[in-house]
RNA sequence: GCGGAGGUUGCCAAGCCUGGUCAAAGGCGUAGGACUUAGGAUCCUAUUCAGUAGUGAUUCGCGAGUUCAAAUCUCGCCCUCCGCACCA
């Protein structure tokens, strides 16, 4: 157990009993922050920990602004992996069940009450009832500060109905729409796959091909392509002789596509019949008609078709297309096999490919040319004709323009002409669309090929509607994103943003309900629950039925729309109630800051953009997104399956909670990925003892508030100086989310200033005292967002009956920053460094004393004067400067000097702004200066320096003394 | 393919927007010292190279350019990583 378990777990008791978190509202200003809420199928990990601690840390700094902050959290579990993973127990899967048993050894000592938990997993909501419950522990171990009151699960009735309503509006507003859309299919299941259904390619996507209908006999042959600009260059046609293909009646139309291809139609929404069968060589040798200028053009046989592949049916386009360069060549250079089919040598050998694209660094035949590059001989060499293929594709596709022999899209571009081209032949039904998944082989979980199912009746969400995106980016453009360097992330995403499924037919969630055979899937109905926030706790405490959640009662709570006196009528809810809830969203909303993973910036926090805009008035919109990146172990990618996961649970046990928040800060940036690397933890646990050291021996004193005239050593005056330029950065960091800078400054570099100022032996007793207990009150404060446990450990040793978590943040005295005695500082500090310096280069020699000759009073003056001019760094303004006044004409030689150096230092440096300064300064550290570095101290004026044997005096400086060691 | 991020001194990681004060924060590692002699605790110092005086030289993926001045700005190139839709 981590040895600051014990202090850790006492102040997360206090915490709850004292309901610390707990917000309602008040007079002060309020901040509403929110972090999505976990999904409830299994423990959590590090990686989760990263964000919620930012949250957390942020929620506490903003709690000891003066804000009143809310900061909740619920469970999510709708969607497919809740019910997945039961469904996969029930049946005895057992990957699934051993998943889970690793999960549940995390929270349960011997294997029977790990397989007794398991047991009570049978329906979705018991499971996602004991995760929640265990996450809920595991938050609380870490300190975070959620009022815990407002929980709720996404599979409660009562949320089901704020889905309900939300869905509502989307359709009042004409959002939400039926169509036919494209997905992975299992033609066994008989049910759209996700991820989690697949045993292989569980990356696939659908594929979105252009089938060209070309006119054959009394139907059409039809082809399917990627580049259909390329009919212009149609020389023949490809059919595989030894397969099945067939003539079908397609919605219609009488279609030839091979056998499988068929099949897959009819999987696509098309309404099929087999009208007859045959092999591809009976069609062979025949002809059928172009498509921009009914030409005949021949069917050749070719054995590289895959009629598995698309509709099995290829049209070849020699002049751009690899594949059909190489097979065309080999036909002409054997046509033995032909005649079978009728196909005369002369008719082969007389096919002349077409140059249909324009393309710069190539020939009239772009595929003639990636093609002997790569010296392919046969259409066989696969790999190499794909290579050739995608080079070709690519170079034409962003630099290939249409030949004069392209009728209405010749001179144009590809990269434009591409969907014209399209929309034209849509327009003389010469088109269709195919899918395909664009990898091979995906397989389902019940060991069937996965194709492309095209969903009648599909509900979806059009984000293209009407004046939707334009709100949405109205927000955006308001809201802040921090960092910013996410912005351009839901930019793009706006932009791609077209239709998008928003229910599935199964999996827990609420039933659409306008057709109830839907759910509404899981990143659907998480868009606008930080609203719910606002309410749950009444609803839970006042026991309201779901039924009683009627639409008016939110229209009335979120909306304000109608009266509370009618709301009471339908739904049975008091007056009273109702008025609280309502002025209790009224306060809250809008979320004032959201943060969480960029993962969830192309979906889940672009959705809940476009959702608040859809339903909600603009005040009430969310006003700022904060991100910071997902965590690394050792250097690699974290996933539970590899095992390379540290779980949530075991973090204050195995490192402590501040340990963990503390790595977790400053580790990283919160736009890059962290590394998690076990080594570094030890230092961060040093890190904390030594705070704890510091706080343990002075927070029995009290601090004196110290005030500007009171008389102290010149170090007291830099600690104190250095402690409030601390304080004013940290305050700015945290502000502007800079909380690696805010962890690092207010841990390490306080613990420099600390450890100096404690070696500095001049300081008198009391005064070291006082200092440290006025230091360590800001610094307990400073640290007790990050470090909330041992903060208030401190906080309470120090005398205070209340709370740090609750305490007023550092308050800046500015009047004891003191940039003189910083400067001061620098400057004895690079003295000792210049000495060690000589000295290791003098290491054969025996050294007793060191001679510091400060520089001489006029030179100073020549540097404020330098200063307060703001001169431009250029030497002959400084000069001009400087000569211009008669003090300084009259050391003219030496006033070149310091100009010199300070050209070659590109800049002023840190001095004292008087000699007399610098001297006292010196000599009041002449101890510290002789104890660093094992020499006497000797302090001379330049100007008239008692003792100088190597005339060393002359080359001093202000803020760069000159040295002579003896 | 589309879109995005990034390549910094042994490792991790700041700096780059707002050029100079950057041989470049901080941590880790390594070395020396202090405390001392129990500590894988703490503190100090050093850690590109050269140098018998505080200095100089060469560095921030590669190449070129702008500038009095570039890790920082511009252009080209090489390499790595991430997201891409119904999946939380």
């Amino acid at each position: 157990m981590s040895e600051f378990a014990k202090i850790e777990k006492k102040w997360q008791k206090k915490w709850s009993k004292d309901h610390v978190f707990e917000a309602n509202p008040d007079s002060k200003k309020k901040f509403f922050l929110t972090v999505p809420y976990p999904y409830v199928n299994g423990s959590l990990h590090i990686g989760h920990g990263r964000t919620y601690t930012v949250g957390d840390l942020l929620a506490r700094y903003k709690r000891m602004r003066g804000f009143n902050v809310l900061f909740p959290m619920a469970s999510h579990m709708t969607g497919t992996p809740v019910q997945g993973m039961v469904d996969r127990i029930k049946a005895g899967d057992k990957m699934a069940i051993e998943q889970y048993k690793r999960d549940l050894r995390l929270y349960f000592k011997t294997e029977e009450e790990v397989d007794a938990q398991l047991m009570k997993f049978t329906d979705a909501w018991k499971t996602a009832a004991f995760f929640a419950k265990v996450i809920h522990q595991d938050f609380d171990a870490l300190g975070y500060s959620i009022d815990w009151r407002r929980h709720f699960t996404t599979g409660d009735p009562i949320y089901n109905e704020f889905i309900t309503w939300q869905y509502h509006k989307f359709m009042d507003k004409g959002y939400l729409k039926q169509g036919n859309y494209p997905l992975l299919y299992c033609p066994k299941d008989q049910n759209p796959v996700g991820e989690d259904d697949l045993l292989e390619g569980t990356s696939a996507k659908v594929k979105e091909f252009t089938a060209i209908k070309w006119p054959f006999e009394d139907g059409f042959l039809v082809a399917a392509t990627l580049r259909p600009e390329t009919i212009f260059g149609v020389t023949n046609m490809w059919i595989h002789p030894d397969k099945e293909y067939v003539w079908a009646e397609v919605d219609g139309e009488k279609w030839i596509v091979s056998k499988p291809a068929c099949e897959k139609l009819r999987l696509q929404a098309k309404d099929v019949k087999t009208l007859e069968s045959f092999s591809g060589s009976r069609i062979i040798g025949k002809t059928f008609r172009a498509i921009h200028d009914s030409h005949e053009i021949p069917i050749l046989p070719a054995e590289f078709v895959d009629v598995n592949n698309a509709t099995g049916v290829v049209y070849s386009v020699p002049g751009h297309a690899p594949f059909d360069y190489i097979a065309l060549l080999d036909l002409q250079e054997d046509p033995s096999g032909l005649d079978k089919y009728g196909i005369s040598p002369e008719a082969v050998r007389g096919i002349d490919i077409i140059s249909m694209i324009d393309i710069k660094g190539y020939s009239e035949y772009p595929a003639k040319d990636a093609v002997e590059k790569r010296g392919i001989n046969s259409q066989n060499e696969d790999e190499k004709l794909e290579d050739a293929t995608q080079e070709i594709y690519k170079a034409e596709f962003y630099e290939g323009v249409m030949k004069d022999n392209c009728a209405q899209f010749s001179g144009r571009p590809i990269r434009d002409v591409k969907e014209e081209v399209i929309e034209w032949m849509k327009s003389i039904n010469r088109v269709d669309v195919f899918y395909e998944p664009d990898q091979r082989p995906v397989v389902c979980k019940c060991g069937a090929d996965v194709q492309v199912g095209v969903f009648a009746g599909q509900w979806f969400l059009d984000y293209e509607s009407p004046g939707w995106k334009d709100k949405a980016w109205e927000a955006l453009n308001e809201m802040d994103i921090v960092p910013e360097l996410f912005r351009n992330l839901f930019e793009s995403t706006f932009n791609w943003l077209t239709q998008r499924p928003c229910a599935r037919k199964r999996g827990v969630g609420t039933k659409l309900p306008f057709d109830e055979e839907w759910i509404i899937e899981s990143l659907s109905d998480s868009t606008i629950y930080m609203a719910f926030y606002t309410i749950a706790h009444h609803l839970t405490k006042n026991k309201i039925r779901p039924k009683q959640l009627i639409m008016n009662f939110f229209d009335y709570v979120f909306l304000g729309k109608g009266t509370a006196k009618k709301v009471v009528e339908e739904s049975g809810i008091s007056e009273e109630l109702l008025k609280i809830m309502r002025d209790e969203f009224k306060y809250w909303y809008p979320n004032d800051q959201r943060h969480t993973a960029p993962s969830h910036i192309s979906n889940h926090l672009s959705f809940a953009i476009f959702h608040h805009v859809a339903i909600f008035p603009k005040k009430d919109w969310i006003q700022c997104i904060s991100l910071n990146e997902h965590m690394n172990m050792e250097g690699g990618k974290m996933s539970k399956s590899k095992g390379n996961t540290i779980p949530l649970v075991e973090i204050p046990d195995k490192y402590g909670a501040d340990v963990f928040r503390t790595y977790v800060v400053s580790a990283a940036e919160p736009a890059s990925i962290m590394d998690w690397r076990e080594r570094d933890v030890p230092a961060v646990r040093n890190r904390l003892r030594q705070f704890s050291d510091i706080m343990r021996k002075y927070s029995k004193y009290t601090p004196e508030v110290p005030s500007k005239k009171a008389k102290r050593s010149e170090i007291t005056k830099w600690a104190l100086s250095r402690v409030n330029s601390i304080v004013r950065d940290c305050t700015e960091y945290l502000e502007s989310f800079r909380i690696r800078d805010y962890a690092i400054t207010a841990m390490h570099e306080m613990i420099r200033i600390v450890n100096h100022y404690q070696n500095r032996t001049e300081v008198p007793k009391e005064e070291l005292e006082s200092t440290m207990a006025y230091i360590c009150d800001k610094w307990v404060r400073m640290l007790a967002p990050m470090i909330p446990h041992l903060c208030e450990e401190y906080w309470s040793k120090m005398g205070h009956e209340d709370y740090v978590s609750l305490a007023e943040w550092p308050r800046l005295d500015k009047a004891l920053i003191d940039l003189a005695a910083e400067r001061a500082h620098v400057v004895v500090e690079s003295t000792i460094s210049d000495i060690r310096e000589i000295l290791k280069l003098k290491r054969d020699k025996q050294h007793k004393t060191v001679h510091i000759y400060v520089a001489p009073s006029w030179m100073f003056e020549a540097m404020n004067s330098i200063r307060d001019a703001d001169l431009p760094m250029i030497v002959g303004d400084i000069m001009k400067h400087l000569m211009s006044k008669d003090e300084f004409r009259k050391h003219g030689k030496e006033v070149k000097n310091i100009v010199d150096r300070i050209a070659k230092e590109n800049g002023l440096w840190d001095h004292s702004t008087t000699a007399k300064d610098e001297i006292s300064m010196l000599r009041d550290s002449s101890n510290y200066i002789s104890k660093e570095l094992g020499l006497k101290v000797e302090v001379h004026k330049a100007e008239d320096a008692k003792y100088d044997p190597q005339s060393k005096a002359r080359f001093s400086l202000p803020g760069r003394v000159s040295l002579y060691l003896e």
